[in-house]
DNA sequence: GTGAGATACCTTGACAGACGAGGTACTTTG
DNA sequence: CAAAGTACCTCGTCTGTCAAGGTATCTCAC
């Protein structure tokens, strides 16, 4: 992983919920989408997966069911809500304009 | 303030630093220059500023100076040091490292 | 059939950064 | 002289990340 879960934190949420967009999943099989779409340079570590499951369910964006397991352990499945649905867009614009707002204070002009 | 410092959680030492490489400044004027550069759309608390200088002084990236009021109270002005432009060049490619990771894991497709 | 390794979930406690609240001190302006 | 602006600083709290540890199931090699 090269980059540090603390530069992405506070967009953990953002994350999962845009997974949950696409198909419901389960906590480690996101985790491996992550890795995938990420190239292998992020991964969220397991235990602050599991505590964002837990603060969103508590908070109505996901919900879950026990689900079949192909092979290995069961699973719980998370799909998002309504709400999370709501949730999701408005974090995603959130990011847009941190990103907007970043570009504009990190900017150095010559003295390079 | 429109965007909660969270989201810029992690990269508040980065848009110190990227300040302090066009020139020298001291706490109140950077957290001004700050906020007009994001448009009005953010600023950094003062507790967070200050505990940043604490943080960046310690660890040799920045250095500082009182220096004179030219109205109002003393200024402590900070300069980066050669190790915080290093520091700053490793953070700004971090931060472009950052927004291509988190555009690909906040990819939503159809289903809108 | 049993041990290893992958799959899969979960909790606890420590830590770091952001920030609300509060404080100090000086200068200008009305 | 009071109020408002400039300017700095600290303490304690909150929240999210993460290392470490634990549980349980399934498959495959031996």
């Amino acid at each position: 992983m090269s980059i540090a879960g603390d530069l992405i934190r506070g967009h953990t949420d953002a994350i999962i919920l845009a997974r949950l967009m696409q198909a419901d999943s389960y906590g480690y099989e996101i985790n491996k989408v992550i890795s995938t779409l990420s190239g292998g340079r992020f991964e969220l570590k397991e235990a602050t997966l599991y505590t964002a499951f837990k603060r969103l369910e508590d908070s109505g964006c996901i919900a879950s069911y026990w689900g079949d397991s192909g092979a290995g352990a069961r699973r719980r499945y998370y799909t998002i809500t309504p709400a999370g649905r709501e949730a999701c867009f408005r974090l995603l614009a959130e990011w847009a304009e941190t990103k907007e707002i970043m570009d504009q204070l990190l900017t150095v002009e010559g003295k390079v």
